[in-house]
DNA sequence: TTTTATTAACTAACTGGTCAGATACTTGGA
DNA sequence: TCCAAGTATCTGACCAGTTAGTTAATAAAA
């Protein structure tokens, strides 16, 4: 059942040579996303995507092959982009930019499409090495990399104590995924009776008070009273 | 091939209802946790435990209910176990007993066992979420409890400053989990040049500064020097 | 001898992958 | 501008391999 033909007399199908690997691609991310992808079928992704699962093999050897090549188009959509500007931080300083930060990212893993993308990954992982050390490597790794950068320029501005600014990005995000995984894959409807607000706040925190040199004040943003 | 029977005059197999299901749940453990519940096949499952495929479905009437069955007996190893000395916490601070959690949790998250464990719950929970939610709230939000008793400990003794000790124990394993999962299940073959007793050492470091009551000192266990 | 746990061979359903043929588009001749 | 021959794209039926689940036969125990 491709394209639509329910008017008045479209062709049955349309040649789209051009469109049709990312018109698969994105089709194989969501079916395999939702449904795992052991458990999709390549007819899902078929017609997911409005064609026949022949169309598929014109463009791709084998599923597996469908897979890493999906794999490696949403390499650098892990994250959402850290805007880090190079130059002077200006008025601002990082403590409120990682506020702003942590917000963002907690919303984007709790996202359908990052969650997705993280079962998928942890799900393939042991069948998949070296697409997974890729993936890994140029996306993981990289977005780290610029959250990171955020936090060595707090380091420089004097605002942070010394640590491996790698690490801390790492645990920064863990923190934030756990709850975003908790709540979206595993808790589902409301397991965690705490607000969306108050984790974040809590968490970066924590997590900021942690930063910071001490006698740098304000380590919470609003009497202790409220985080309880 | 049942139980070995190359040495003189064994029966070709032993009857063993009383055993069966147990060894059937820890070979079904074993298995889904390694291939993944849908590359498993039930004959997998009873080659690991010894037995042919037919005998499982004598104790477990399908493969699903296997697996329900196998999270429902996994319920409560999940974390290890916290020992929470209710009475007087006597010489020892609360912050020396996180830094020892803090490394047992690590360790613990690096085991085979539990990234097996973990890849499973996030594989199959969006098909099995009555027994995601109940693993989630009988395992998982059961130990986040008692690890935040430890916190609430620390903030009834002056400690640490007043936050939600549930959030932060959650943000607490959070930090540990990202670098074990990264390790074990996507970097593999150690992608992160990070030796552990660093990434302990300063993730430890992160939460305990940002949880000890500033001029409680001591949020440094050395030299910042060696965190950098 | 009877009971019951276990096996091993079986079936039915499913799915990755193939391919012969059908169909949309292109080109060039009139 | 129209049309026919040619080609690239796509379909849908098919095959072969796999596996969850069944059951008749068998062997251990009672």
């Amino acid at each position: 059942m491709p394209i639509a033909q329910s008017h008045a007399r479209g062709p049955r199908w349309r040649r789209r040579p051009e469109v049709r690997p990312q018109q698969i691609l994105e089709a194989a991310f969501r079916v395999f996303g939702t449904r795992g992808l052991h458990q999709a079928t390549l007819d899902d992704v078929a017609r997911a995507a409005g064609i026949t699962k022949g169309t598929i093999y014109l463009y791709f050897p084998s599923k597996a092959d469908l897979f890493t090549a999906m794999l490696k188009a949403r390499v650098n959509r892990i994250m959402p982009p850290v805007d880090v500007p190079k130059g002077g931080p200006g008025p601002v300083t990082t403590r409120d930019r990682l506020c702003t930060l942590g917000r963002r990212l907690y919303r984007f893993f709790c996202s359908p499409a990052y969650l997705a993308m993280y079962r998928t990954l942890i799900s393939e992982a042991p069948q998949f090495p070296e697409a997974t050390a890729h993936f890994y490597r140029e996306g993981i790794l990289q977005a780290n990399q610029r959250l990171a950068e955020v936090i060595r320029q707090g380091i420089s501005a004097g605002e942070f104590r010394e640590v491996n600014p790698i690490i801390a990005a790492r645990a920064f995000v863990g923190m934030f995924q756990i709850f975003a995984v908790s709540q979206g894959l595993l808790g589902g409807q409301r397991l965690y009776p705490i607000p969306e607000t108050r984790i974040v706040r809590t968490v970066t925190e924590i997590f900021l008070s942690g930063l910071l040199i001490s006698g740098a004040g304000a380590s919470r943003r609003r009497p202790a009273r409220g985080s309880r």
